[in-house]
DNA sequence: CTCCGATTGTTCGTCCACGAGTATACGCAC
DNA sequence: GTGCGTATACTCGTGGACGAACAATCGGAG
């Protein structure tokens, strides 16, 4: 599944959007989506807008409707949403929608990391982390709270979203930090031994080396 | 913040840590990876894996150990971790650890243009993705707890925090759905109305033009 | 003993994202 | 009116990500 998409770029997304309620020029759709708060969370990337609005021409998904020249400004060329345009953007909402799929995520990156940094440091970043989290998801609250009345609802679908995502996450690492701080969390020993004395158990170096291969049963 | 990293594919982040442990040629790095389960979210690029490899030499990180070639077969270069390569580890991580950032999300982006679906359609394409968000939690719980008492759970933290993330997701979907299926999501007779006549209310259009900016009182 | 598929290991070429650069026009201060 | 900061509008070059190809070796099956 997860059919190869003629243009990958989320962006091209983001611009079919817009072109698809109005004919424009790549510029007005940067401002439209801006306008709109799209790029609060993904400043938009210029020279990406370009390449990605030449490569849905190209592929037939917009079309250039009008191409004009005011002075001697740099020429403007409004494109408009082909029908083959709007059924992408259809079927692309649906897959993205209906499918979810494991995305990579610095934070977890950084969690498998975890373990070369000291019990006591690792902990207090995690502080840090939840500091920064719980300032976001007021921020973001408020905001919504400020658009709410003025702007429907579904239009701020992905806030709510985001807003969640970031209170579980932030839910999520209090527990964690809660584990670690008790000497509760299981291999805390190992862990702090392993910084303290820089020797791992011999089955952990076990673990490491080769056969990590946990008894899948193989039927 | 977030400084520029001098290799900022986070596959190098991945490199580093396992030849942290031991000098390895990049093949090895792969399996090391694999052997891990570290690929299980994201499979391993091996085109990125050894432009990754070259590009952490070239900035001193890592640091050709050995050379060898087994008969015919093409040269083996083993990499070993040099001391600035251990502390861009170490940084990284800290930084990784510390500090949230919003990051592009496809369902995030699917969300955003909901509003082109008609409204039993998306709550048909949503309960598809709680299904498939459920089958994805119980694979990895079930996963886990295979894993739990052979490996240190220091070893599974990503997991566990991604498994926690894809529940939060799951519980957040089935409240916009319960919402959208029994009617109260405020807004939804807009939306119905928007399907079914194709015209929307003045007021959602004047939104949709110019001054979207919603009265951020300046200072 | 030889054929074939899988595994080991790496290189190459292409595509694409995006930062930085370019160039004009507008508006406001003095 | 003239200087300069800012908005408009687009182009281009570089670097990086990754798919696909390549090449040798190994381990069975017949």
């Amino acid at each position: 599944m997860a059919k190869r998409r003629r243009v990958g770029n989320l962006l091209a997304l983001a611009v079919l959007s817009t072109v698809a309620y109005r004919p424009m020029h790549p510029y007005e759709m940067g401002q439209a989506l801006r306008g709109w708060g799209k790029d609060d969370d993904m400043p938009i990337k210029w020279g990406s807008l370009y390449t990605v609005v030449r490569n849905l021409d190209k592929h037939g998904l917009l079309a250039a409707a009008e191409s004009s020249r005011q002075g001697a400004r740099p020429e403007r060329t409004v494109y408009r949403i082909t029908d083959e345009g709007r059924a992408e953007l259809l079927d692309w909402a649906r897959e993205l929608v209906s499918t979810p799929e494991t995305e990579p995520s610095r934070f977890k990156a950084g969690l498998s990391v975890l373990v070369v940094l000291p019990p006591d440091e690792a902990a207090e970043l995690l502080r840090g982390r939840i500091d920064l989290l719980d300032a976001e998801v007021s921020g973001r609250r408020a905001a919504l709270a400020g658009h709410a009345g003025t702007v429907p609802p579904l239009f701020l679908v992905e806030d709510e979203f985001e807003l969640a995502m970031r209170e579980a996450e932030a839910s999520w690492v209090r527990g964690l930090l809660d584990q670690i701080d008790s000497g509760r969390y299981p291999g805390m020993a190992e862990w702090r031994a392993w910084h303290e004395t820089g020797r791992v158990s011999a089955e952990v170096a076990a673990l490491a080396e080769g056969t990590f291969t946990t008894a899948e049963p193989t039927d």
